[in-house]
DNA sequence: CTTGACTTTGACACTGTGTCAAACTTTATT
DNA sequence: AATAAAGTTTGACACAGTGTCAAAGTCAAG
């Protein structure tokens, strides 16, 4: 019989583990003291304690290993906890590596541009939409500029603040070109709206009701000021697929988070929304 | 100008979050309402949330994040960081991957043995240690045992309870054999004890003091009853080592946590413990 | 019997987020 | 303007597993 330190030193675990391993009912020792509370380890215990750890060592909750010890669960059951719990570890390997990589693309982006304003990065995923808007070929960007004010004025009383989502572009074009682009431009909407809705622009054309899709990966970039200045976002958005393992799949977005009415175009903030999907073999051989 | 709902939405963070970076000082909304207490986020804040998550991204702690913030650090301080973290990220994706082979393993070793009876092998270090030991060649285990119950006989008085560790032996043997086995069997002593003290034995041999190296990389398994039929033992211990990428490296070790000293033998109760290193490429093309 | 080495319980801490409840505020609809 | 619905506030508890600390009690040796 040993105290709790001794049996302690033995098994190379501390004293507080060996408590609350006793709270939990997952290691009771074989005697406490009723007068003292004092807790007496056997050597028999040893084993017990010895598959304790090495289930833990595995990755499994004290709770799940105090099920497999109370349940007796035949080999079958255990292996499938176990490869559930093997799958559970290489998923986050992976993110755990995708991290690794993050950091990577990082530091490189330092280390070549020094005190470069640095765009951060956001990965999110954004759900399906509804979208209304008209598209456009722009010979110039100054063209969108006035049809967004014309839209400005005229949506909020046809379509209530409520239902009014974000001022966005879309762009057709392969990549961003300057000139003659070829956008969708009009403002995301909730879901519940009538897909035949449109409504006519006083320069003959009209925004109707269009699909937004959901997209799993989307590359976001926020920028204060003047949209047209952002062209090096897209280059930041582009080295970040690459360096992440990512590649360009769909169509880019523009949401004005704030489309500034007036001249004061730094009150503009822009999320930029690039597309894409992991590339087939991210990992190679990495794992299996 | 947001309320906390709807700019939680644009940026994809729960209210939750928002809430605790305001607490924190991470994220202040750029207005709160002194008399409702009401949070108030502009746009323009945008950018500091997605540097904010960009850094988490990259398994920052949310303390380490605000530093960075508040003390606007320098590129070189930035990079320092990273590639902190980034070590340490690796570390833990080689313990995980360390993990996942301990898993298969495991899973392995039940497929091939059904119902086996599992050894629930653990991996620890151990400390440097006095050894008093006599090393004998035993032509049978039988030997031993007279041996050691004589030791138990005379050792308690000369050395005191204290000072006297496990009852042990270690195999100078290559591998575990059956016969004339080369053997040092003796007391694990407390650090602090004369390096001359000797103790002479009855059949005229003397125990003397000796080192036991520390070992990093301790392999040990627990059994529960007579020793001699543990060979089953060893050879899980060697698949351990083989399957997770270890190998043996040192003298195998058997430590008495409780050595029966009557015929009860299925009192005793016994540690193997068998020192290994891990094997130069564990990790092949792994990371880098 | 004293002293020192152990043990006991209970509590708080960490990290970041989810969830819940009670009370309050804002917004929208009648 | 009244009322209802939707949104917000704070505060609390929870998670998982262990470290750490304090006050009080216990054991063992001399």
């Amino acid at each position: 019989m040993y105290q709790i330190g001794e049996f302690s030193k033995i098994a190379q675990v501390s004293g507080r583990q060996l408590r609350h391993y006793d709270q939990l009912g997952l290691l009771i020792p074989e005697h406490t003291d009723p007068s003292t509370g004092y807790r007496y380890y056997s050597a028999k215990q040893l084993p017990r304690l010895n598959r304790i750890l090495a289930l833990k060592e595995m990755g499994l909750s004290l709770e799940q290993i105090k099920r497999m010890l109370d349940d007796e669960i035949s080999p079958d059951e255990l292996r499938g906890m176990l490869m559930m719990k093997k799958a559970q570890i290489e998923q986050l390997l992976h993110e755990e590596l995708a991290r690794v990589r993050y950091i990577e693309s990082r530091i490189e982006q330092i280390n070549l541009e020094g005190n470069m304003e640095h765009y951060d990065i956001v990965l999110k995923s954004v759900p399906a939409k509804k979208f209304l808007a008209v598209r456009e070929i722009c010979p110039q960007l100054q063209e969108g500029r006035k049809l967004a004010l014309e839209m400005h004025k005229l949506l909020p009383s046809k379509v209530g603040k409520k239902k009014l989502g974000h001022f966005t572009a879309i762009a057709y074009s392969d990549f961003f070109i300057e000139e003659n682009i070829d956008l969708d431009i009009g403002f995301q909407l909730a879901e519940d709206v009538d897909d035949d809705f449109r409504i006519e622009l006083p320069d003959g054309s009209a925004m109707t009701v269009k699909d937004l899709p959901a997209e799993e990966y989307m590359l976001t970039v926020t920028r204060l000021g003047d949209p047209q200045l952002g062209q090096g976002s897209y280059a930041a958005l582009g080295m970040w697929a690459e360096a992440n393992g990512y590649e360009f799949a769909g169509n880019v977005r523009e949401v004005f988070i704030n489309y500034a009415l007036t001249d004061r175009l730094d009150e503009t903030v822009t999320e930029i929304q690039y597309p894409v999907r992991p590339k087939a073999n991210r990992f190679p051989q990495l794992l299996n």
